[in-house]
DNA sequence: GGTTTTAATGAAAATGATTTTCAATAAGAA
DNA sequence: TTCTTATTGAAAATCATTTTCATTAAAACC
């Protein structure tokens, strides 16, 4: 189904190149997908933006396509407890992509939030160290979440 | 199934009753099972325990169970994104039972902890209302967690 | 105690997101 | 252009959980 290649972004053919992998028309139109929208898209939610370019690429190559990008460090994968993945870029440094998510959890609707992260990383700093000596742990990640109704939900109630 | 009623915890029975539910042998033994763990179950992981009570109780009913004391407010459902549900007893008040996860993404063991409760509760309050103002969410909940490696497992790589 | 009503149950089938299999195709090295 | 093998799509497989439906048994009512 590809056509030609070393269109999209060097650096991304770059990137594949140096693991051995290739450049192919799925994948630059998965990754302008995600890199073009906002919002926190399902594999499903990809899959139908990604046939509206090419009728051609299929469900699991999307599937495939998005889990290379998230061990590529370029996109993220959120749970947001609703038994489907979703997908975000990840932009500029980890510092600075450092956020969390406010779900609705009527409409799914996700809002990003960066509000008292100094204080948040701080606190968390403390707790990770805390954790890391009572518990013998060593702390790779942590995960955010809060979850409510939004304007539009709650008014609908 | 069931053979006789009315042993288990009055309180149970009681609550069950209260809204028109009967009180059986599949709810008093699931309940017993998960009241008896420390540990975070997965429904498997009832299942495989209450059939050692009597192997005639179905996976379905222990689903159908959970969910119940669940929605009863006596167990909480936790998801530490294996793609399987895990099951708590919640013990005492709200404010006693409040705590957070560390999880071992390699063996999936997990700690409750309830250390820096205070400051976390203070930024939490914070940020909630910093939240449900500027995106005029109402929170409900949230959900924080830390995922690394246990002991074991560290030693294990 | 026996009857009746209907909630609860178990087995099997259905669901829905994701993964695997496998033969066909095409990227990119030679 | 040829050749190697990574990538692909379709269909089947997985796996946790839910639904369906006919059967059984709590517990309310004689």
């Amino acid at each position: 189904m590809p056509r030609r290649c070393g269109k999209g972004p060097r650096w991304f053919c770059g990137e594949l190149r140096g693991c051995g992998r290739r450049l192919t028309e799925a994948r630059e139109i998965v990754l302008g997908v995600v890199d073009k929208s906002d919002e926190h898209l399902s594999a499903e939610d990809v899959f139908r933006a990604v046939r509206r370019v090419n009728r051609g690429i299929g469900l699991t190559t999307v599937y495939r396509t998005l889990d290379l990008l998230v061990n590529m460090n370029l996109l993220s994968r959120c749970d947001f407890g609703d038994g489907r993945a979703r997908y975000e870029r990840i932009r500029g440094t980890k510092e600075d992509h450092h956020h969390h998510h406010l779900v609705c959890t009527e409409c799914k609707k996700v809002v990003n939030y960066r509000d008292f992260i100094e204080e948040e990383i701080e606190l968390l700093g403390k707790t990770e160290k805390a954790l890391s000596r009572k518990f013998n742990f060593t702390i790779r990640d942590h995960l955010i979440q809060f979850y409510g109704l939004c304007d539009k939900c709650r008014q609908r109630d």
